[in-house]
DNA sequence: GTGAAAGCGCTAACAA
DNA sequence: TTGTTAGCGCTTTCAC
């Protein structure tokens, strides 16, 4: 032992060793040696050269060189993630049960903020490309998304989270949003309420729209009526443009004693502008969040909201990535994962059943 | 143009152009085309030869291939940033200031978390090793921190974040803890607070132990006596540590009027705690917080908090880690960023002076 | 079952 | 100023 275990273990060491080397010292030749450490080519080796090679590997603390094998495969280990901005909280879940599986299986992730700029996303793909990335996960889909759609139709691997586009031959791992909308609006039924407006989010994105037409279908299951300007559309996922959205259904005169919001920011704004009319929630009106957004718990009232299984999300999606990786011709899936309803009183505490206020 | 502006646009292309290609259409040597298309080479070769190559290179969409390149010349424009979780809310604004800043200089991110788990840090840091990353950032850092303290004896290019080692010589860029408890603690003693209790984080953390020194310096410099027993640590940055840390105190009858808290979690916990005795913060205890985590506008009451720069320590620490590749030789440089106290009211407002409960 | 040879795409000596 | 040559470390034909 030439290096002393600590410095083997904190990769101080300034040379590392390479095929040839291994090779070299185990008395064969480098392809001979690239045979016996690749599990996939092992068998055509003789099972004694091998475990030599293994073993002087293990001696020289080698480690295959991911550069060196990309250049030759053109692959690379490695799938890129293209989100709009990791700051927002929905994200860094989703990341991390896509990192968690990838680095079991020996893969690598990227990740790229776009800040929904269609030109960032555009240079984003390209450097991921340059990289010989093997797949993608695009959280930053629009319903009409011409990039994805190029992409897809080239047969390049890739799975969209959270977000779908229109085109359904595209795979995609989302929450259900039909059940996500569906356990809110049962809850407040239960509650009493009859009149249930929806603020929803952007109509552009697959979770802005599909939890409308959610909301519409609900009514419907429920016999009630389905009244246009109890909803109202945002343009953006913000708690200002929640409080706007309210504000001006309020000021029509809509009659609600509900709301389902599109996420949970919106649903904050709910709660700004209620409070700015003296309206106490859920005693005047009840409100309803998506996502069980961090501290969710903490604010007053303490929200109920549906929650999204993000962390699973990003991890179907990468184990759907692989298994695409494996098998190119494999028809096209998607996922729905089930969400679940978090129902909070004014002390913050969950419950599984229904909510303090009935009608 | 063979392929259509769009697909050009959306890289649909299979092939992408090689160096030999456009060196061919341009009728030079490969090595040429090569000094003609890298800025810093570009002087060696004829004006009008480097136009018309890099001409035929914009014809062909050429971009390098960044594998190539990284084989070649042992580096690969990239930076390894080691964070404990991404789903920390403090960590997503310090990568986000990471990787605009390297975006602008060409260079690109690669994330790895750790858990805390050493292990997974050592494996990380040799696989960003593997790639030929030119530099790390670690958001990791515990005061007693061997991997990081080997590295840097191995003259490798790192930076912390957030946190600090013992050992002064390696750079770091966090905020300036002094100065952000003494903004905290100005604040309470304006509001007539005399007994003053602190409910630190972690004391294997520079940001657990550094705010646990400058609170009782803090008193000093107020003239406040130092009772030991208004100190206590928790194990954890937890909700829960801060819970029990909180009722600990309670329990034993220490007399305070206010705390001030390792950060938002724990303050957090110390309403929990103050909540179960029936405590009423701010009018029987004042709480502060530090970091402004997301929301804590919207927690009740509303936390008063002492907010980091968190997406300035990120750039800073990526302007840090290009200087140091720039010039390997200069002295090592740290960066200590001017916190901000931000008071809140019950109703959530911000104030930039002092609280509501003067006693 | 193993070796020889070629080459992925690029850059950097060295030579002209 | 430009071309030649070599090689980064690896995998993968093709022979033997």
């Amino acid at each position: 032992m030439g290096a002393s275990p600590v410095s083997a273990r904190y990769c101080a060491r300034v040379h590392r060793a390479t095929l040839k080397e291994v090779a070299k010292e185990a008395g064969v030749h480098p392809a001979t040696a690239s045979r016996a450490l690749n599990a996939s080519t092992r068998s055509m080796v003789n099972t004694a050269t091998a475990e030599r090679v293994l073993r002087v590997a293990k001696e020289l603390g080698y480690t295959p060189n991911p550069i060196a094998r990309s250049l030759k495969t053109a692959r690379s280990s490695s799938v890129g993630v293209v989100l709009p901005d990791l700051t927002n909280p929905i994200f860094p879940p989703i990341v991390r049960g896509i990192e968690d599986v990838l680095r079991d299986v020996g893969y690598s992730t990227w990740i790229v903020n776009t800040d929904n700029d269609p030109e960032r996303e555009s240079s984003g793909v390209d450097s991921f490309r340059q990289r010989s990335i093997e797949g993608f996960v695009f959280a930053t889909a629009r319903l009409s998304h011409p990039l994805i759609e190029e992409m897809a139709d080239a047969s390049m691997p890739l799975v969209l989270v959270n977000r779908r586009v229109s085109r359904i031959d595209i795979p995609s791992v989302t929450a259900d949003d039909a059940t996500g909308v569906s356990l809110a609006m049962n809850h407040l039924y239960e509650l009493g309420h009859r009149q249930i407006a929806h603020i929803a989010g952007p109509q552009e994105l697959s979770t802005g729209l599909f939890r409308k037409r959610a909301f519409r279908q609900c009514l419907e299951d429920l016999g009630l009526p389905h009244e246009p300007e109890r909803i109202a559309a945002c343009e953006t996922w913000s708690e200002d443009a929640g409080d706007r959205a309210l504000t001006t259904l309020l000021d029509k005169g809509v009659p609600f004693t509900a709301v389902v919001a599109g996420n949970d920011l919106i649903a904050l704004g709910c709660y700004d502008a209620m409070k700015r009319r003296g309206l106490r929630c859920p005693e005047d009106i009840s409100v309803v969040g998506f996502n069980d957004t961090p501290f969710m718990d903490k604010v007053s009232p303490a929200m109920t909201t549906v929650r999204i299984p993000q962390y699973e999300i990003g991890a179907e999606a990468a184990r759907l990535l692989m298994e695409m990786l494996q098998d190119p011709a494999r028809h096209p899936r998607s996922l729905l994962l089930p969400p679940t309803l978090i129902v909070r009183d004014s002390t913050g505490t969950v419950h599984a059943g229904p909510h303090a206020t009935r009608r």
